[in-house]
RNA sequence: GGGGAUUUAGCUCAGUUGGUAGAGCACCUGCUUUGCAAGCAGGGGGUCAGGGGUUCGACCCCCCUAAUCUCCA
């Protein structure tokens, strides 16, 4: 059965039974303690702890999922897949264990006719919770199945918790029997590799308290409504069903894998350590293919930084398998077209993901190329030095600052016949990890507890009247002063405020939130943020600034007028900059980040290259001339696939309500899912003024602008520069950039002039320096005491001047001047002075100590300096005695 | 978020205990020569990423900032 008829069936069979069918939602998490989705239930935790009230009471899904914990695993076994989708039902204080494992059987066990799986039950084992004496009551019931092939485990396999306080329960894990050819006898206790877990059902029944780890924690009380989460994983039921191996050979995986091993001739099966390569690069090609259809793009950081690592580990593993040219585009193609019966938004977004990927794979063989050439003499190195090893530290220096992969340098150390110190590379990685946790256990921020917030929001969302008005009448719902609940704040306090309504507008979409007053009888409160801590609610951080507030209080609330006006401005001012910027780069510059506030917009975007100047001027130009033409700005409700085919551009890693804002200005140019404040006509936004352009990292780009008023006066204040240097310069301001051009080139060619005169006047008084130079001893000592001199230069040419002339002689030649008020001196020695032990270094040194500063040089020739101008005589002197003794 | 590396002429890069910033290519001029990266001679071109500090003196040492590459979380 193909892995699109399992997923289907799935769905069928569960609305069938009342689900509602709730559509994967976007790997990248919403939760932002989260890097990505990574397993079935995470959209549904909101409603599972009880901090909104679930919309449904039974749902299903088929969830896209990745985890990349076991990446190293990843083609050794057959069950880790950084990609992955899982089958859930899930229960919201309806149905609890009788009905979750009366449904899965009924789907596993059920004829396929009937549009089950027609699995064989004698093949299905299952494991309860020691303690849980309930469900195998029911499993008897329901399944009949044989006390041999039920078994309890403890809490560490079969209890759920989330590893804090709330929800926790049992579970009940349904195993499939592969047969005696995979292993021992004795079910899932006995060996996981011959009895694969394929469903997993939680019970969340109670509430567990503090403890650590798995299972040490205190149980507190039963749930008042109980919960069920079930996940199938998809593709092990997918390669079970196949009859293949492992789920790098299901029908969505399988065609990469054949694609990989016919581009470096091997044949899948024959070695087992390329088998794992191959495994390797089937899984991560379609886990990058998900991602970036998601919306990731690949950075340093964060999300981006795990999928680049996914397409370099690909890229890494086909050039382990003989292949050096680049292979992406056939890859992801074929990856796509396996994928696309469940996904078929990959069909339209596959240029995008395709540009993204093959761009980190011609970087990535770039920093290859680099670090070979880095390696090859590394290792050429050792071998002169006659060792057999490449040290550790070479090794993790590759890895760390190249980005050149440890299982590439051993493999080219073992062709040159050497090997390398794995266990000191390995240390420096465990520093290196030890440095980073460290660091992010210090800063992290205590997950901020949200509980506080749940009991208000059981009571409903904050109705939010600011697209209508400014000013809403509202009564104080709940006061929340330092994380916890109040019943009132006084002057001077800080607290959080939830009200019925409000006209504040929440930070999101990249908006900054409103500012303004909320004002009551006798009391005053500046708001200083607005937040949605919970979905649907909206919370007013503020200063009390007059009076005191209490819970039930009525208030009014007042968005500052001026703010908002700069807001809409910068917001829709957003909109136009990003349909400007997909008008003259093409639909692939897609936003992947924005903030705005009132004067100022900020703009991620997916683009590889700097942005020419033409380029930039061009993007100003087309935003202008659509605030020019004074389009309609309007903004409407509708579904989401209504939204789709409107084209309508969804910002990935947000998610929509079933009915979504879509904001439009001057019709399809630009249509964008937003929740924001705009203008009513692109008029309104007045100017907009690109300020800068940079990279935020590989393949995203950042625009930023100023808008409206605040655009207008950063114009201002240029022309009252431009102004300014027209006084300066005395030039009309067409003739500026010229004038000030030739101004440079007189002021060089006058500095030049300057430096050959002096030069010239001080080389003509060389033949009188060396006339009356002084004998001491058997050597000779020429002074040339300068005053002030240019630069240090100018000693030099004059003691090497003099060194000249006499350079047959014992001879040595002194310059010193004044320099920035400084004395400065140069000592030059001729070869026969050197021999007779004068070396200028030393009696530079002489002269310096006496000038209250230091110095020093070679033995031909030195500097030195002080900062004591009376002295210099003095120093000379010191010279003289150090050349007689 | 925490590390590492890089930033020097238009381009590619040298610059070793802090003491006059160099090479190759490119460019300009002249000569020679008209056969594959032509030769020879001469020449122009540098805020050594930016800012601050230490020092008599900083491309070099210290601190901050920026850009680019990279590893870890």
């Amino acid at each position: 059965m193909q892995t699109a008829e399992i997923r289907r069936r799935w769905l069928d069979f569960f609305e069938s039974k009342g689900h509602t069918v709730v559509p994967s939602a976007s790997l990248i998490s919403e939760d932002p303690s989260l890097l990505f989705t990574v397993a079935g239930m995470v959209p549904f935790i909101p409603y599972m702890s009880g901090l909104v009230p679930a919309p449904f009471s039974r749902a299903t899904s088929v969830q896209k999922c990745v985890r990349t914990l076991d990446i190293e695993e990843v083609g050794k076994t057959t069950r880790h897949g950084t990609f992955f989708q899982m089958n859930g039902n899930f229960s919201f204080g309806d149905y609890f264990k009788k009905e979750a494992i009366a449904y899965a059987w009924e789907f596993l066990t059920g004829s396929k006719e009937s549009g089950c799986l027609g699995l064989d039950p004698q093949l299905l084992w299952v494991t309860v919770f020691k303690d849980d004496d309930e469900s195998i009551d029911i499993w008897r019931d329901v399944a009949d199945i044989p006390m041999e092939r039920i078994q309890r485990r403890g809490m560490k396999d079969n209890y759920w918790s989330t590893g804090q306080p709330g929800p926790a329960g049992p579970c009940s894990e349904i195993y499939y029997d592969r047969g005696p050819a995979y292993g021992r006898e004795g079910g899932p206790e006995a060996d996981e590799d011959r009895y694969i877990e394929i469903w997993n059902l939680v019970f969340m029944q109670f509430e567990r308290g503090e403890g650590t780890g798995k299972d040490s924690f205190e149980i507190l009380r039963e749930l008042p409504k109980k919960n069920i989460d079930t996940g199938m994983g998809l593709e092990r039921v997918a390669f079970l069903m196949q009859g293949v191996e492992n789920l790098y050979e299901i029908d969505q995986v399988r065609p990469v894998l054949d694609l990989a091993a016919k581009l470096a001739a091997k044949t899948y099966g024959a070695n087992v350590e390329d088998d794992v390569r191959l495994r390797v690069v089937a899984d991560h090609v379609r886990s990058a293919l998900m991602l970036i259809c998601d919306g990731v793009t690949p950075a340093n950081d964060g999300r981006g930084y795990v999928l680049r690592r996914l397409l370099r580990r690909t890229v890494r593993s086909m050039r382990l398998l003989g292949v050096e040219q680049s292979t992406f585009t056939e890859l992801f193609t074929a990856s796509k077209e396996a994928m696309k019966a469940a996904y078929p938004e990959l069909e339209e977004e596959f240029d995008r993901i395709l540009r993204a990927a093959t761009g980190e794979e011609e970087t990535f063989l770039r920093t290859l190329t680099a670090g070979t050439v880095f390696l090859d003499e590394a290792l050429a190195e050792v071998k002169t030095s006659g060792s057999k090893q490449l040290k550790g530290d070479a090794a993790f220096l590759l890895h760390d600052t190249y980005g050149f992969p440890i299982d590439l340098t051993l493999e080219i150390a073992d062709e040159a016949g050497l090997t390398v110190d794995r266990d000191g590379f390995k240390a420096l990685m465990a520093e290196q990890r030890d440095r980073a946790k460290a660091d992010a256990r210090e800063k992290k921020l205590g997950g901020t507890d949200l509980s506080v917030y749940s009991e208000f929001r059981a009571k409903g969302v904050t109705k939010f009247t600011g697209y209508e008005s400014l000013d809403t009448d509202a009564r104080v719902l709940g006061l929340i002063v330092d994380g916890a609940d109040a019943k009132s704040a006084s002057q001077g306090a800080i607290a959080e405020v939830i009200l019925d309504e409000t006209s504040f507008y929440a930070e999101s979409g990249g908006q900054d939130s409103d500012a303004g007053l909320i004002i009551g009888d006798g009391v005053e409160l500046e708001v200083l943020d607005v937040q949605k801590p919970v979905k649907g609610l909206i919370s007013h951080k503020v200063l009390v600034r007059k009076g005191a507030i209490s819970v039930d209080q009525k208030v009014f609330t007042r968005v500052d007028p001026e703010w908002r006006i700069g807001a809409r401005q910068a917001h829709s001012g957003t909109h136009i900059v990003h349909a400007a910027l997909r008008e003259v780069l093409g639909p692939t510059a897609l936003q992947s980040g924005s903030y705005n506030k009132p004067g100022y917009l900020r703009l991620d975007f997916a683009w590889a290259q700097a942005l020419s100047a033409e380029t930039k001027t061009e993007i100003e130009e087309v935003s202008n001339l659509a605030i020019r033409k004074d389009l309609r700005v309007s903004a409407q409700y509708m579904s989401l696939p209504e939204a789709k085919t409107w084209g309508a551009v969804a910002l990935f890693g947000e998610t929509y309500d079933e009915s979504v804002r879509v904001v439009e200005i001057g019709g399809p140019w630009s249509r964008e899912l937003c929740g924001g404040t705009h203008v009513d006509h692109s008029s309104q936004i007045g100017m907009i003024s690109l300020i800068g352009e940079a990279s935020v990292g590989s393949g995203s780009r950042r625009v930023e602008a100023l808008v409206g008023i605040e655009a207008f006066r950063a114009f201002a204040t240029e022309r009252a520069l431009v102004s300014r240097l027209t006084e300066t310069l005395k030039a009309p301001k067409e003739l500026l950039e010229e004038r000030l051009a030739a101004t440079i080139e007189d002021l060089k060619s006058a500095q030049r002039k300057l430096a050959s005169l002096q030069a010239g006047a001080l080389a003509v008084r060389i033949p009188e320096f060396v006339a009356g130079a002084e004998s001491i001893g058997s050597a000779k000592l020429a002074v040339a005491e300068l005053s002030e001199v240019s630069s240090v230069d100018d000693l030099r040419s004059v003691v090497t001047g003099i060194r000249e002339k006499v350079a047959g002689e014992n001879f040595v030649a002194l310059a010193i001047g004044v320099l920035d008020g400084k004395p400065m001196l140069v000592i030059a020695t001729t070869e026969s002075a050197r021999n007779s032990g004068l070396k200028a270094g030393a009696l530079v040194r002489a002269a310096s100590a006496v000038l209250g500063g230091g110095g020093g040089g070679k033995d031909d020739i030195a500097q030195g300096g002080g900062s004591d101008v009376n002295k210099i005589s003095q120093a000379i002197s010191a010279v003289k005695e150090a050349i007689s003794s």
